[in-house]
DNA sequence: ACATTTATGTCAGCCATGTTGACATATTCG
DNA sequence: CGAATATGTCAACATGGCTGACATAAATGT
C-alpha cells in the first residue's frame, strides 16, 4: 500500500501521434515504451539468473527446466518446438539437468523411441522457486500499477506475433490441465 | 478493427489466489504472465534481429545503436552503464558499427579523454527503422488488449526494480529531452 | 611540476549458448 | 523389408558475455 511509486507516464502530457511539425511519416518511435520493455525483461529474467548461480546453471536451464516442469512426460521433439533452438542446444544444458537430478528422461510407453523428460522431486521444487520470484514480480507490477491481472494477461498476449498466439494459448491452457492432472492424482 | 483477438484471458474464471485445497505457501504461480512475458519478449526483439541481419549485425549492435542515438555525444562509460556490460565486449560491437560507418566518435570538446559517441545519418535511419518496428508492435498489443498507452507504461516501469526505477526514468527523460534539442536545431 | 586518478583502448583467453552438417541407432510404419 | 521417425552425438563455428593485464593520454590535486 505504501508503495504507490510515481511512474514515467505522470510526466507525460500527450502520447503518440505527434502534434508538432514532424513528417507524417507513421506514429512517433515509442522509445519509452521500447526502453522499458529492455529494463523489464532485464530485470524478469534477472532474479531466476541469481538463483541459478548456485547451480552453476544459466538462462538456458532455467528454460528447460521450466517447460519440462509445465508440460510432464513431454517429448524432446515437442520442446525444441518450444524453445526453438537445435537439438544440440537442448543437450548440452539437458546433460546437465539430468546429471544432477533435475530431470529425467523414460522410454515412451506407446513409442519406445521417445525419451519422455520429466522434472524430479528436486526439479520440481527449483522450478517453482523460480516461478515464484516472477510470479511476485508480476504481483508488485500488477498492484503497483493499478493495472487487473486480465489487462496485463491480454497486453503480453498481444505482443506476440498473431501467428503464434494459437499456439501459445494452446500451450498454455494444455500446461495447466496437465499440472491439474498431476495435483489431483 | 477487425482484429479484437481471443485472449486466453477470455477462458479464464478465477486468477491469482488459489481457493482449492493447497498450502498457504504465498500465492499460486502466474505461469501464464511468465510465459505470454517470455514469448512477447522473443518476438519483441524478433523484429529488429530479422532486419539486422541484412548488415551482419546481432542484438548486441541493436542496443548499442539505440542507446547511442538515443543519448548523442554519450560517453563510452556512460553507455557501459546502461547497459551494464564489459567495455570489452562493447568494443568489439562498437568498432563494427564505427567501421560500417552507423556511429561516430569525437573527442570531448571539455575532457579530451572522452570519446564522445553519436549516430551517423546512417545510424540514425538504421535506429529508427527498428525503433518503428517495435513501436508498430505496441501500438497493435495496446489497440488489440484495450489498454491504454500509459496502463502499458506503467505496468512495465513496475516491473522494473524499484531500486532501478529512479534511473531508468531519469535516464528517459534525459533521452526525450535531448531529441528534442536534437530536432530544434 | 609531478604524481595520481580518470577515460578509454586493447590483447589474450575463457565461458555460455546458439548455429550447421554429418552420421549413428533404435523403433515404428506402410 | 525398406522408409520414415525420434533421438543422440561428434565436430566445428559464431556471438556476445566475462576476467585479467596492461597502455595511453588527459585531467586533477598537492
Amino acid at each position: 500500500m505504501a508503495d504507490i511509486n510515481v511512474s514515467p507516464a505522470q510526466r507525460r502530457t500527450t502520447s503518440g501521434t505527434a502534434a508538432a511539425g514532424a513528417e507524417p511519416t507513421g506514429r512517433d518511435p515509442a522509445y519509452e515504451l521500447i526502453e522499458l520493455m529492455f529494463f523489464a525483461y532485464r530485470d524478469f529474467v534477472g532474479d531466476p539468473d541469481h538463483v541459478l548461480e548456485r547451480y552453476q546453471f544459466g538462462r538456458a536451464h532455467h528454460r528447460v527446466l521450466h517447460f519440462v516442469f509445465r508440460h510432464p512426460e513431454i517429448r524432446v521433439a515437442d520442446l525444441l518446438d518450444i524453445l526453438k533452438i537445435t537439438k544440440q542446444s537442448l543437450a548440452r544444458v539437458l546433460k546437465e539437468l539430468v546429471e544432477q537430478g533435475f530431470i529425467l528422461q523414460k522410454e515412451g510407453q506407446v513409442d519406445r523411441r521417445q525419451r519422455l523428460l520429466a522434472v524430479t522431486e528436486k526439479g520440481r521444487a527449483l522450478a517453482l522457486e523460480l516461478a515464484k520470484l516472477q510470479t511476485e514480480r508480476f504481483a508488485r507490477a500488477i498492484a503497483q500499477s493499478g493495472t487487473t491481472r486480465d489487462q496485463a494477461v491480454r497486453f503480453l498476449y498481444a505482443m506476440i506475433d498473431p501467428e503464434g498466439r494459437e499456439d501459445v494459448t494452446r500451450m498454455i491452457t494444455q500446461a495447466d490441465r496437465a499440472l491439474q492432472r498431476g495435483k489431483e492424482r
